[in-house]
DNA sequence: GCAATCAGGACTAAAATGGTCCACAACTGC
DNA sequence: GCAGTTGTGGACCATTTTAGTCCTGATTGC
């Protein structure tokens, strides 16, 4: 459904649950506990986190987990890419010998294109956006162009 | 992998390929045959696109099928959503007691925000810009065209 | 040493996806 | 009206993916 794994969206939770205070350490057990997600399944997102390079962790008595940059400085886009791999909206690499046409061919190049757009809209958000109460516009010049879009297409 | 599924994916080549020679009458088997794509695979796309009003139908000798409109008045986010239902990158919707943080909630609505944005992506690219080949293909960032697209949607 | 805590991976159950097939309905041409 | 062609709708199954759990081991602090 042109939808994101479920563990990514945990790990947006979870993530901003760090950063809403990120100078102090959390244990995997509080942070499921915060979050309300099971603690095997908040252990694992923690795990891959890490593994993604986005949080610290720290063993033994007192360890957890903290984020490893500010969370100005991490984008929705890393965390996504950290569970779902490259950002691509279709397979494209590995072709299965559709591209015998050209008109096949140029569509794929468009794939590319509307990919691109996706992915600076995941790169444009930080973690200290996502943190932020969402009434407020990030950038204020955003909503009234996007609005039009909406209304033209008939989906509002 | 935040990707289009198989079936959306081959829509967009049948769609694109009736829309190569939109005046004339398309059957199931010739598109099969043209775009490569299996037969009854083929058929059940189109079968579905029919659904969604996309495309017309005509049974019977001399039948198949044609656009139901110009290939500029139809949009990629369209085709995906007959195929994936109403674009959205989380579930939300079904709430499943994790919003039971302010925290958590923020990031809900911030989600909302992304899709929005992906979902204008997808608006903006037309049946028609889809079967022009794409001007300078696959080079990420920095295109002349694409470049506009982005600060349209406010996200540049 | 002991308790707390993370690490890595195996494993299972459930769901989504892709793909095929069939019986039937509608249309065309003769 | 009949025969052949073409779309319709839905059932069905195999495969893959996803979510979630659990276990064993390593590291750290007291």
């Amino acid at each position: 459904m042109l939808r994101v794994s479920k563990l990514t969206d945990y790990a947006t939770v979870v993530m901003g649950h760090l950063a809403l205070a990120a100078q102090q350490v959390h244990s995997a057990s509080e942070v499921a506990q915060c979050t309300g997600i099971a603690l095997p399944t908040t252990s694992k997102v923690l795990k891959t986190l890490v593994r993604a390079g986005l949080l610290r962790s720290a063993r033994g008595q007192g360890g957890g987990y903290t984020l490893a940059r500010p969370a100005e400085q991490i984008s929705v886009a890393q965390i996504v890419r950290s569970f779902e791999g490259p950002v691509g909206l279709t397979e494209c690499g590995s072709s299965e010998g559709l591209c015998v046409q050209e008109s096949v061919c140029s569509i794929r190049g468009n794939w590319q294109r509307i990919n691109q757009l996706v992915l600076a809209a995941l790169e444009a958000m930080t973690l200290a956006d996502m943190i932020r109460p969402a009434a407020t516009p990030i950038r204020p010049l955003a909503r009234p162009h996007a609005q039009p879009d909406l209304i033209r297409a008939g989906i509002l």
